[in-house]
DNA sequence: CGGACTGGTCAACAACTCATTAAGGAGTGT
DNA sequence: ACACTCCTTAATGAGTTGTTGACCAGTCCG
């Protein structure tokens, strides 16, 4: 999977940004100051960076020149200022693209996306298999024994959340931080109903379950069956 | 290597792409007027061809249309004006893809790239096809069954993008991002629109759609029917 | 064995997303 | 200048989904 540097000195957009890729299957490595960037970026080689002009410690298009001069990674840049002539210098001191802060999550996913993909390295990935489950992320489709499950999308997150952790136990709570993106208000019986959905379209009940096993007091697991 | 024509009669730019290009490993020539520059692709069979439409000359229209009489070759045309009706004009005349100055040296990089592997190498364009879909990008055609659709420009480029990218699902805001180069601005209500249009040529309706699925919640995806 | 807690399912409502039609405006070609 | 095409925006109605609360079933522990 393809990896991101982020350089990025406000702390809660340099987590939001890591987690959200993250999420998405990339290997994320965050810097908080132009140097440590520069460094991951020779060190790591990775095959993409997210570029924060606004660094306290040198001028952004400085550091894009630098990065430039050792490297040829593609570069997307977030900007605070949103005028026509800053964002043409940016691209011109070699940024393949922008994002202009405030961005959404839509946004930041659409750029990456697209920058990976121009480059030959879209990232992505083959399909899940957890024993006659198998989850297609990108075309957004999931069989069970060959048949097409018709899925929410609240349902296929949460499906495909618990098959990127197969076997693994998942408390309630970190669903809801994780696939609701709600790390502390929600309440856990909508993960509850969202889970009985689940089972049902697996054809499955919590008594008798071949895939959907809850653990007591703890939280569900996805397990392949024997 | 592919090889490369580039007509553009401002020096900086026409020796900047070169360089840019033969750094690349391309086998570039360069021409600096319309006419050096039809000799150019008629006598060397280029893979891709690079044209300014500012020459002074001959309108950049008129070559387009004289280079597409004797070849098929993939081009990428460079244009100050970045107004949309513009660059679909361009489209429409034969271009492959457009660059609007001033373009980072990574942008022409990107198109250069993506153009080439569209093409796959082999100088011509093929056909996209999915099911009994055919779209030809360098004529700007699309057949349904057999029979010519009659698509508006931003129609086609929707379908295209679309067909590239067929049985992945892809967000509006991508869309617009990707087919209205418009990352940030922009009502996804539009993407409806034409959404909308493209499935009556299409002969579908929301409901009853064989190619043009959509993804509640997450986007649309074209499809291979079953 | 029974109380207290956790988990499962059902039904209903509110919120959101989408499809389609219609109207308006900008630009083009005649 | 006129008719034309095309794109965008707005409005409306239909459809889907997510959440909540109620109620029942299952599990743990003293």
């Amino acid at each position: 999977m393809a990896s991101v540097v982020i350089i990025e000195d406000e702390q809660r957009i340099r987590e939001l940004v890591a987690r959200v890729l993250a999420d998405q299957g990339y290997d994320v490595t965050s810097s908080t100051t132009a140097m440590e960037g520069l460094q991951s970026v020779v060190g790591g080689s990775p095959d993409l960076v997210i570029l924060d002009m606004g660094l306290p410690d040198l001028d952004g298009t400085e550091l894009l020149k630098m990065i430039r001069a050792v490297s040829s990674v593609p570069i997307i840049v977030a900007t605070a200022r949103s005028d026509d002539r800053e964002v043409v210098r940016t691209l011109d001191a070699g940024a393949d693209d922008y994002l202009i802060k405030p961005f959404s999550v839509d946004q930041l996913q659409a750029r990456v996306r697209a920058v990976l993909r121009r480059v030959g390295n879209d990232g992505r990935a083959g399909p899940l298999v957890v024993g006659d489950l198998v989850i297609d992320a990108t075309a957004r489709e999931a069989w069970l024994d060959g048949d097409a499950l018709e899925l929410s999308p609240k349902e296929f997150d949460l499906l495909r959340f618990l098959a990127e952790r197969a076997g693994q136990v998942v408390s309630k709570r970190e669903l809801l931080a994780e696939v609701w993106r709600q790390p502390y208000g929600g309440s856990e019986k909508t993960v509850d109903v969202h889970l009985s959905w689940l089972r049902r379209k697996l054809g499955e009940t919590a008594a008798d379950s071949r895939y959907l096993q809850t653990v007591f007091g703890v939280g569900v697991k996805l397990v392949e069956p024997a």
